[in-house]
DNA sequence: TCCATGTTTCCAAGTATATTGAAATAAATA
DNA sequence: TATTTATTTCAATATACTTGGAAACATGGA
């Protein structure tokens, strides 16, 4: 019978809400650009023109999603993406939200997802 | 006025927006189950056990997200998935919101995250 | 200690989304 | 036409999310 859902659907659930808002997406984005040395707090609500209470929700919701980590570096709190996240949200669309369908449209190799790269 | 954040992350705003949400990612992954042919919207309703209104309105908005497509088949209105729509996705996610350190699919063993260039 | 700086929490107001019964629409069939 | 079946739209309510000022908290330095 079931149980309830499977852990990984929601742990999707919950990155993919964490991404679906406009600042938040906007918020990673840069973390992903900024790179693994990541961004203090002030620095993404000014980029991301945010007042400071904003900003710390949508952090604080984007790290509760587990596509961010952060540590603190004297006064400022620095934010960097958790690259394990996005990829596990990656896998899980990978796996349960797109059919490998070698036969009925483009011709890719193998069964992994198309590198995207040029 | 809005400044223009580009076409691709408004798309993936609104796919993100309509999968994230418990019922809709059900039917989403029911009909990814289900395969080209797709389903009927009651048959979609009685699968996740919700009312056909309650059902509809999360169709429609997985349609206007681009992720399903639906025809009508007699006095059924058959949804599919729309693959060029999680494909779409996919892309975008890989692109903007993953750094191209290309060793995605690592053995998650011992050591949680690999040495990146510091 | 006090003060300045960086960030978060609290809270209230505003906005958006989800839920469904009832009514409306659409198609097949007699 | 009227009836049955399939689905959607309407409308009202309920729930959840977002926002940002004020206050609290944390840290480093004089």
């Amino acid at each position: 019978m079931e149980m309830g859902r499977d852990y990984s659907t929601a742990e999707a659930l919950e990155m993919l809400g964490a991404l679906s808002q406009e600042s938040r997406l906007d918020i990673f984005r840069l973390l992903v650009q900024s790179g693994p040395d990541g961004l203090a707090a002030g620095a993404i609500a000014r980029h991301c023109q945010l007042p400071a209470p904003t900003c710390s929700f949508h952090l604080k919701e984007l790290k509760k999603g587990g596509l961010l980590k952060c540590s603190r570096r004297g006064r400022s709190q620095i934010y960097s993406v958790n690259l394990q996240g996005i990829r596990h949200l990656l896998d899980y669309l990978t796996e349960h939200c797109c059919t490998d369908d070698s036969d009925h449209e483009a011709p890719s190799g193998a069964g992994e997802r198309k590198p995207e790269a040029a």
